[in-house]
DNA sequence: ATACGTGCAAAGTATTTGCAAACGG
DNA sequence: CCGTTTGCAAATACTTTGCACGTAT
């Protein structure tokens, strides 16, 4: 998949304005997530940003720590108790997950009648929402 | 809040159904689950039931991993890297999660616009589904 | 009587933190 | 130069597992 440069370029930037200097661990995580899609564990990120060659495993954490807060990714929890994560786009398009119980796969699907059912609910709940998730969990094509 | 006698007597027999013992732990996990109405933690089931004094802790996992095998609970993760359990009805009600970021509150709201939105989700995936979860984040009334 | 269930302690896994060295601005 | 960022190693937090003993059936 070829990066997404727009939002690589977001990112960098929105943490430069935030204050945080550039950094040879943190930008190659930007630079690994723009080329994804869908979510990734942080031990999937760690081996493709070069194993414990180039960047040590605590500073991808630390990467995601900041850009998850900045909200410009996104971490996902899908049950098996490893935290994932995606990047962001802060009014775009953005989709959910379906997990197989059974082989454990993630992947990824977008719906607007969900979205706009959401939308509705987000208006009754007395809180001030910015974001939500969705899970969907059974077996995939292959394995039922 | 009084104990859901119904899903308790559920629980008990389904698990005598599928050859489990009567066993204490299990036991007592099961009736405090009855008197909560949304998801706890381990650690506070674990407490409830009476600390280490009476029900080890690794008791509370094992039976809470027993349960949501047989899909009596249900097993959520709201994104702070803490597994929670609430019981679960086959076919009934069920609710979703409203997660306070900042003060970390879990509640609970239901939709039925919601869930019919899900519902015409499920039948496109091409998976076999049996669940689904919704997690709505922000801050709550006191927080914001 | 005989497996299954349980508590305890030890092990395992994912994630976080302390620290000294490297590095960007 | 000075404070941030980083890699490493140690620490933490949650959850799982091994084992000997108790207990339900």
């Amino acid at each position: 998949m070829p990066p997404n440069r727009a939002w690589a370029d977001h990112a960098t930037s929105s943490l430069g304005a935030a204050g945080y200097r550039g950094g040879a661990a943190r930008a190659a995580v930007v630079e690994y997530l723009a080329t994804q899609s869908c979510c990734r564990t942080a031990i999937e990120i760690h081996s493709a940003v070069g194993g414990s060659r180039s960047v040590g495993l605590a500073s991808v954490y630390r990467a995601l720590d900041v850009l998850t807060q900045l909200r410009l990714v996104q971490r996902v929890e899908v049950g098996d108790g490893v935290a994932r994560f995606e990047p962001a786009v802060p009014g775009g398009e953005h989709h959910h997950h379906l997990v197989c119980d059974d082989c454990g796969k993630v992947e990824a699907f977008e719906d607007p009648g969900l979205e706009q059912a959401l939308g509705k609910v987000a208006a009754s709940t007395g809180y001030a929402l910015d974001g939500h998730e969705v899970l969907l969990r059974g077996a995939c094509g292959n394995c039922r």
